[in-house]
DNA sequence: TTCGATTTGTTCGTATGTATT
DNA sequence: TAATACATACGAACAAATCGA
């Protein structure tokens, strides 16, 4: 008879705290909790999935880690959002080379609808004719232009996205996406190149094209790592650079 | 009789599982424990600090979680290294446009000591006269120029380091601080942006001086922050990407 | 202002499982 | 096989922060 290695299916089982931490997951991507909302208290979690406080504690610990759940002593634990200003800054990371460290202004230059094409498919790996929303989208540091961002949407999740929507809004595009159609942006993924810029973003940057520019591809993930957002960025960097920080941790 | 705020010294002493991560950390900053070496396990930690087991596990997640420390069922609690091939991708982030991630090739083009000067102190915040080693380092990805570093590091903490020690080592250059002197770079700070490279580092790279290039300045620091190495970059992204993930976390 | 209920934060302890040597 | 180490899970007790009565 031959010796059978340990079957796949009995490879050890998920721990108990990962099966809470996906249905956590799992509730949230299905909206059962809401940005800015409190989840159930820990000792109620407990009683509801039947395991000790915990194995609850450690399925939320990794939830805060990656930011998606925000606890706070007395009060409760409670679905991150992008309406706080300190959240900007997980996923902007443009910085003056003097070092300082602004608060961009928004400035919408264009919307439209349209079907995606051969270079979504290319760039992003969006299949060809899915629905998409354009926004082109400047941003401004001291005044002045620094980045300029073409994002591309699938309509899909954004039902009902138009220009007034995107123009009006209070605060972040995430914290848009997360107030008006329940998306949560977790976590970003960026490849950044040096290149000319096209004339028409040169010029919207106050640069000559022949200068370099910085380029960034940038998708961005909601939970369980379905992308929802593709942009391409363009950064002036003469007065500012991009910041990358690995890793901030621990060890004070 | 003013009402006097709670005195800053009362308020709230550290956590017990922090004096004990900082014990650690300040033990493995003495050398105390060396790279690769198992620290003492978690039974013994417990007894030698007189706490219990759980506020052990507590104290080392944060560092293992920081790359610090790395834990393996069954053998111990090891001091990381830069050696495994794994850990040379946490702080080597440049990847073909193709999607590959290739291993590296490390080629030593100069090797010098001098005082740092004025650009020294302008760029990094180096005091003019310390007593530095300059080394330029090119990088090939596929027998191609991609990367050219121009790395400085204060010569106090590296004592006798000389060209052939750099030329000779086997692995990474981080490998090699951990390895001869005992420096653990444990974070990066890297701040980018686009340029046109200067005419001779063009040539290295195998590109016009008119065709931007990415232009990277990093600062490595070892435990508590202290900073032990400094470089300039510069990266031909004709071919290649940087790549920065913002948070790879949890929730399969 | 005070007090009590609620919620998370910290620390302890114990038991059992799994991997390594 | 036995000893050792980390991994998971449970539970208890108290501290600290918050909030409303």
């Amino acid at each position: 008879m031959a010796a059978s290695a340990p079957t796949p299916d009995t490879l050890t089982p998920n721990p108990l705290y990962r099966e809470v931490q996906w249905r956590i997951t799992r509730a949230l991507a299905a909206g059962e909790w809401k940005p800015g909302e409190a989840i159930p208290s820990e000792t109620r979690l407990a009683r509801q999935f039947s395991v000790s406080i915990g194995t609850i504690r450690r399925a939320i610990d990794e939830l805060v880690a990656g930011r998606i759940l925000v606890r706070q002593q007395g009060r409760g634990t409670f679905v991150a959002t992008h309406t706080e200003d300190r959240t900007l800054f997980y996923f902007f990371h443009i910085v003056g080379k003097d070092g300082s460290s602004e608060f961009p202004e928004s400035e919408l230059l264009g919307f439209r609808k349209e079907r995606a094409g051969d270079s979504d498919e290319h760039d992003f790996g969006i299949t060809r004719g899915t629905r998409v929303a354009r926004v082109r989208n400047l941003l401004k540091l001291g005044g002045r232009p620094v980045v300029l961002d073409d994002i591309t949407v699938p309509t899909e999740r954004f039902t009902r996205l138009d220009e007034s929507t995107f123009r009006n809004r209070e605060g972040t595009i995430y914290g848009l996406y997360q107030a008006r159609y329940g998306v949560n942006v977790v976590r970003i993924s960026e490849r950044l190149s040096a290149a000319h810029p096209p004339a028409d973003i040169a010029a919207i940057l106050g640069m000559r094209s022949s200068q370099p520019a910085l380029h960034v591809r940038r998708v961005a993930y909601s939970y369980n790592d379905s992308p929802v957002e593709y942009r391409h960025s363009w950064i002036n960097t003469a007065d500012h650079e991009y910041l990358s920080d690995l890793w901030k941790t621990a060890a004070r």
